[in-house]
DNA sequence: AAAGATGATTCACA
DNA sequence: TGTGAATCATCTTT
């Protein structure tokens, strides 16, 4: 996929979640963040998300994120504050050394770091889950605008004999059209191969895209000859000879 | 609901 | 790498 939904900030959060290798799956503890994280993806009834509606998503759980690391963090602060006060408190009826006391710190400090990397974990599960049902929205077809699919017709009937826009037109009609170049490039494919499987049955279309083309190509004649009576007469001969005009008088 | 139309995806190939 | 062909999934028409 060349429009790749992939948002460079999810890919940043992404990275930043799994660079430091998110732990397997310690069950128990941390279930407050999965809530907290997963909440953040909820989606409308009809499963559909937009683009700006993703990216909200997307920075509302980051900020959820970042809010339970500190969180944590103080939380983790204070816990070993009380730790060591209570440890003060102990050293007047018994000796504490100062390795029992670091002991102690690591112990708290290994338990908290671990309930941070759920909350990275449910965090990346969060995001995975915004991303997949994002692009479950995406995938869902719609069809293009009349305007649109007037556009790639025109092209398609006037250039009937190679039907294949290079880079340049495709960018161009995708401009004209509103959709992506790779759209455009599918459409053509589609119609190349659907064209060419029942030409009989687009007949018709080719006729009036002939037609509509020719309109389009008769009054710039008459532009041109306008022009000519006053200008050059040379410009007159090439329009007479244009594609779309043979094809129409071929067809009428 | 069935049939047809249409945009997207996948795979093979030159 | 762009394309044809087959196919899927969804939208539109009947």
């Amino acid at each position: 996929v060349d429009e790749d939904p992939s948002d460079p900030q999810l890919m940043r959060l992404d990275n930043m979640l799994l660079a430091e290798g998110v732990s397997g799956p310690e069950k128990g503890g941390g279930a407050a963040a999965v809530a907290a994280a997963t909440a953040a993806v909820g989606v409308g009834a009809d499963n559909s998300i937009e683009h700006s509606d993703y990216r909200a998503k997307l920075s509302q759980i980051r900020q959820i994120y970042h809010t339970e690391l500190e969180k944590y963090e103080q939380a983790c602060n204070e816990f070993t504050t009380h730790v060591m006060n209570l440890l003060r408190e102990q050293s007047r009826t018994r000796p504490i050394s100062p390795k029992e006391i670091e002991r102690m710190v690591n112990i708290i400090h290994r338990k908290f770091s671990s309930i941070q990397m759920q909350l990275k974990q449910s965090t990346c599960e969060a995001v995975m889950i915004l991303r997949s049902r994002f692009l479950d929205a995406r995938r869902k077809r719609r069809n293009f605008s009349k305007q649109a699919t007037e556009i790639l017709n025109e092209y398609f009937y006037s250039h009937l004999s190679n039907p294949y826009p290079s880079e340049e037109a495709k960018e161009e009609l995708a401009k004209k059209c509103a959709i992506t170049v790779s759209q455009v490039s599918n459409w053509f494919g589609n119609k190349r191969i659907r064209y060419k499987k029942n030409i009989g049955k687009f007949q018709e279309e080719a006729n009036l895209y002939a037609a509509k083309t020719a309109v389009t190509a008769t009054q710039a004649v008459a532009a041109a000859v306008q022009n000519s009576q006053t200008n050059s007469p040379t410009h007159c001969f090439c329009f007479c000879f244009s594609p779309c005009l043979f094809r129409f008088f071929r067809f009428v």
